[in-house]
DNA sequence: CGACTATACGGACCGCTAGTCCGCTTTCGC
DNA sequence: GCGAAAGCGGACTAGCGGTCCGTATAGTCG
């Protein structure tokens, strides 16, 4: 067995904070992710690129570990917090919360997620985090309706909140209480027993 | 009143249908659209790269006209054809035709659809046959179950429908027919009276 | 049939991007 | 302090979408 790991060094902490603080007041600040650059990032970050494809891989990596922060808390809730959202409400309360709370991370976040949506190839199902609702919303569904169907009615209620989607809404005048409403009496329907 | 416009020129035309057989093949060909560059399908299609552009505009021009080729015949069966999938049968057996066509032509055509999806800004949404599809099936929604989120869920029904969620689902081992069951069973949620 | 013009052709060219590479600097255990 | 391991940064590359313009050709008209 070799020795574990020695601590990440100092300076590469402080650069790695310093990317994804830049990152996100970047990727925030313009509406299309696609037009940030990683030579834009780097230099807001004050590091050269060298540093940033270092740390994170690539293009894709890098926005996942963006994501991966905002969605830690929800993924904490979810996993092991109060209900309706955590564990103890019953299986369509907690679908909905769920969805719910998807939508208002999306809203929240457009920008960002269009960028994981939209970097690197068949990403939006290549996801630790999207692996983790699917996994959530299918067992919901599974308690509230039965087995059948379960794994495909959870992608298809994830794909009603894509950020794309949100986004073409948003952009054509759909208020988010609208969209709120349609994802509920979505999800409210695909909880019914067929 | 201009006098009408003078016809194509017959090597223009030529041309045309050359770059289109090309990419239609190449995209065919290859898994990932995103790998087949605009220089190989000029070169499959024997055709200089101004041809290419000046013809299409872009990429998402070229892809747009592949597009519309391949659902023409589609849209003249939702607009006019024989039910159910055409006028005449019962709003819900036309959705339940319509969604299971999408699928249909979306698995036959699976690198071609995901060029169109992947390719150039907010492209899924902003694409005549994607309103052309949204608006019938509101229309029906809004006869099977009333007024109220008939356009969202439409929305939302195209979404379980999309390129790379199927791809991802057939290429981690869901069958054709377990995808069209699921198709089948949301369709018919969404179409339930709340 | 030959000449003239609008139209189309093609590939060199441009600007920009993600990602690589390696000589130099910094950190940290001793 | 000191030396090796870890990290740094920015010049560099390959490849992309898209443009430009000198050249070639189709269609037309006398």
């Amino acid at each position: 067995m070799p020795p574990p790991p020695r601590k990440e060094r100092a300076d590469a902490q402080r650069n790695r904070e310093a990317v994804l603080a830049a990152a996100e007041e970047l990727f925030g600040a313009h509406g299309d992710p696609e037009r940030v650059s990683m030579d834009d990032i780097a230099v807001a970050a004050g590091v050269g690129k060298g540093t940033l494809f270092r740390r994170f891989g690539d293009r894709l990596g890098l926005v996942k570990a963006l994501v991966e922060r905002r969605t830690e808390q929800l993924r904490a809730d979810v996993v092991a917090g109060p209900p309706p959202l955590g564990p103890g409400a019953p299986a369509d309360a907690r679908a909905l919360a769920l969805l719910d709370a998807l939508l208002t991370l999306k809203l929240d976040t457009r920008p960002l997620m269009l960028a994981l949506e939209s970097a690197g190839r068949g990403s939006p199902y290549d996801n630790d985090t999207y692996e983790l609702w699917h996994a959530e919303l299918t067992a919901l569904l599974t308690e509230a309706r039965g087995e059948r169907d379960a794994a495909f009615l959870a992608h298809a209620l994830l794909a009603a909140v894509r950020s794309d989607l949100i986004e073409h809404l948003t952009t054509h005048g759909t208020s988010p209480d609208h969209i709120r409403a349609g994802v509920t009496a979505l999800t409210r329907a695909t909880l019914r027993r067929p």
